[in-house]
DNA sequence: CAACTACCTTGACGTATATCAAGGTTGCAA
DNA sequence: TTGCAACCTTGATATACGTCAAGGTAGTTG
């Protein structure tokens, strides 16, 4: 089984992939963040054998999408995804960003169908983790078990962290923590805590946190006008982080 | 280990439980909401045993806290509880409600600590079952460990379905989803669609839904003058179904 | 290079829901 | 039975954000 690169006519066609996209999870610089659990390194190898890596997905290409027959989760390698669901009126909602080392697709396990969508916000790279694999895989290791079952409960903790900004939060605050978590994510995976390019648009990042487009067009000019960020296009530089958190309204 | 009534001091004192609560799953008359599993009866029986059975909670007593250390997730047996996390100013979110048979608690198991609190918004009972023995368990009955990962994706897509209601409906729209839910939720119980008691508070469905006491209150009374439903207190009836649906802006 | 398209910004105005305020109900407890 | 406290409802007013509109900017294609 290979990835599905479901709609190469919807972008452009593929090009030829410069990069090896064929590291081993044994020496792939995401794993900790990807695999933060102490696996012996034969375990790392049997995890290893499951995954299937695949050429990049082009920008706005699905990896899979609502409906979709469940097979696999997936780990993002390189680049960014989104993730939404479309409502009964047909509407858009981005319930995701998922960086490298970041794990999409579990919300399709309940029903052996995909809950949500998920396309690329850029040339992006996955490495596929089939889940009749690594469900074998869990009952041999204990700790692969515990990780997933951690992973799946970080997505739970994480959606209602949203809940709880999309119910209780301001326009401003939605936007400040937004920055916050890229920005922490980021550093996660060891670049720049302050300076970095968003990779979705102003649509999508309104679309996430309940916002019309120019009401989070206003909040990043208020935001820059206080000299808390300076915004070029999608190249953001937090000037004043003690700032932004306390727009965002947390105490960390 | 007994479960933890957390706070009997903070409500009334427990009396004497009048139910026979050491039924096994086996004979429980929810087992196939909380265990819809082909479970083979001997696989019951051994899961029979890793459950714990406890004494009721009285209305608005904690089974936990967040920041407590996890160590089980729980089952309702009867009673509903709410889940909840307190926002960095000090303000609450509500991030569920739980009826018989339904599991909650499964947001402890990322950190070792539950990432939210859970009391009971009646005299409720549930079923404690302890992480670490329904872990190697798991690993023992595949049936099993699919069940949990598929119970965990369940909680996912409920709560982005929660996103998209928080993030794109009207305050009609949101609470005559909700209404729709228990209605859902009581008739898989075998109970009335179109007549059941709110076990919760006004205010507790605004804290829910992202709304104020006020607006809930005054959707009700607009549901009313509709004719869509009637309200006495906590007392609903569902009065038309399809004005319900259409208000929800659901298809199904 | 031009021109097209998608994306972003800013302003003026409208509206759904929050806020503030007051009074009514319910249910528990003395 | 009375009194108290929590809960619920309704009305008047305020406001944050959405909607509508126009123009600017950036990236892509021929």
């Amino acid at each position: 089984m290979t990835i599905r690169l479901a709609d190469a006519g919807e972008g452009n066609v593929l090009k030829p992939c410069m990069h090896d996209y064929q590291v081993s999870c044994g020496n792939c610089r995401l794993n900790s963040i990807c695999l933060p659990l102490a696996l012996e390194s034969d375990d790392i190898e049997q995890l290893d054998d499951i995954i299937q890596r695949s050429k990049p997905l082009q920008k706005s290409q699905h990896l899979y999408r609502e409906g979709d027959i469940f097979r696999s989760v997936y780990a993002v390698r390189s680049g960014a995804m989104k993730a939404y669901k479309t409502t009964d009126d047909g509407r858009e909602q981005v319930t995701g960003f998922y960086f490298p080392g970041e794990i999409l697709g579990m919300d399709g396990i309940s029903n052996n169908l995909h809950a949500s969508s998920a396309k690329a916000l850029e040339t992006a790279a996955v490495c596929e983790i089939p889940f009749t694999s690594l469900e074998k895989l869990s009952s041999l290791m204990p700790s692969l078990q515990r990780h997933f079952f951690q992973l799946m409960s970080r997505e739970i903790t994480e959606d209602q962290q949203l809940i709880t900004l999309l119910s209780k939060n301001s326009a401003d605050e939605r936007v400040a923590s937004l920055m916050l978590s890229i920005s922490t994510r980021n550093s996660k995976r060891k670049l720049s805590a302050t300076q970095f390019r968003l990779p979705m648009s102003r649509v999508d990042i309104g679309n996430y946190l309940g916002l019309t487009v120019e009401t989070v067009s206003r909040v990043f000019s208020r935001m820059q006008k206080l000299e808390i960020l300076r915004v070029d296009n999608k190249e953001i530089k937090i000037l004043d982080i003690a700032g932004l958190q306390k727009m965002a309204n947390v105490s960390s």
